[in-house]
DNA sequence: ACTCATTCTTGAACACGTTCAAAACCTTGA
DNA sequence: TCAAGGTTTTGAACGTGTTCAAGAATGAGT
């Protein structure tokens, strides 16, 4: 069976997590990691190939996490302040035990040739999955949102989330309180100013916006 | 004279900067810093505590000129919008000689611990600068501002700034034409959504805004 | 001119991520 | 049972950023 050599894959990698959220990042040297685990450096290696590997195994478990408990947390609610704060709550408690290590990993997965970058190859399977939570949480909401905004918006919801994840990384308030502050002051306002669409001189700039990203995007 | 001392520390900066900008942040080693300035490894440790900290005095560079070239641009312009891709766009010139350097720079600049990090401490005078550029922008233009935005307008636009550099780095297309697109398209967009603040309900969603922003810069 | 403290400079040494040739361990087929 | 071929494992070695004890150069006071 192929389950001997998957099995010490494993014990890597838990044992890689383990340390990267109880002593932080850099503490977390690939001999530590083999050492703990019982193997060589150079079997360690064998499986990941590199350092960078081992923090995508975090990001890929974590989205994975995140993905479940929103789902659960969307069940029952219906209006979009609700459902964002649903998913963007969530995806801060999923994070949460690894605060600490925020920073090493953002600075990892913010190179664009890192495995663990959002924006990257490595990390598409990773995207779709969080793209879908938010595509669900925009998809599901009563009073529905304006039908020209529905393609776009969870994509721009979900660069959002980046930009709440990065403002966690650097919230060095007590449990994060100011991104849970921040998280139940911008669902709201989101949820308002999207209503703004039906104003006719707001929605000529909505449209506006929309169009700047499409070509910005397409233009690759 | 203490001119000696500073020549040295001069030269290593000099060296430095011109391999970042030649063939980049990896291969521009501390030793061969050391051996093409002429100098020990220890000497260049004795002027810059780090490999970090020559990625700082780049970044002050590069805010000086941008200071400078900014406030050319800006005479004789008037209207927000012009003056807004003003600064944008002089922002991405004197970027521009260190492209491929960005990224490695960014991944740098986000760790919260790093002497770069704009939010940072040891890049107060930088960072000033930098929002004394936005406020100018803001305040010299005409018609004005509404009164109640201005204040925090340019650290938003600093803060958008930020997002653009960011953008810019990512950007692969040849000389940046798209960074150049978002500008020439986001900037009407902002004065316009700006003007909008006269509706009164959406005056409404702005107060909240920068309510929103104020109770949580506040709370640190 | 001669101390002596301060400033500057050196290069060996350390721990790190990473590589790689070699060894050890399977698994398969006869 | 054995040999062959593939898979897994090893640990020494490389180049990196960084440190540091030691030495050289400088300057101030006598």
């Amino acid at each position: 069976m192929a389950a001997k050599s998957e099995q010490t894959r494993q014990l890597v990698a838990d044992v890689a997590l383990k340390m990267f959220r109880e002593i932080g990042f850099e503490k977390t040297t690939m001999r530590a990691i083999a050492q703990e685990a019982g193997v060589s450096v150079g079997n360690a290696y064998y499986y990941f190939a590199s350092k960078d590997e081992l923090v995508q195994e975090l990001y890929v478990q974590v989205q994975d996490e995140h993905a479940v408990v929103a789902a659960q947390a969307l069940e029952g609610v219906h209006d979009l302040t609700g459902r964002l704060k649903a998913v963007l709550h969530t995806g801060v408690d999923v994070m949460a035990p690894y605060h600490q290590f925020g920073s090493d990993f953002i600075s990892t997965a913010i190179r664009p040739t890192s495995p663990v970058n959002p924006f990257g190859e490595a990390s598409t399977a990773a995207r779709e999955a969080s793209l879908a939570i938010f595509r669900s949480a925009v998809e599901g909401s009563s009073p529905a949102v304006a039908k020209k905004l529905r393609a776009d918006l969870p994509e721009l919801l979900w660069l959002a989330y980046m930009g709440v994840a990065l403002f966690w990384v650097y919230d060095k308030s007590e449990g994060q309180r100011r991104t849970r502050k921040l998280i139940d002051g911008a669902a709201p306002l989101v949820a308002r100013g999207l209503s703004l669409a039906k104003i006719p001189g707001v929605s000529k700039v909505f449209d506006d916006v929309l169009g700047l990203v499409r070509s910005v995007k397409e233009d690759s």
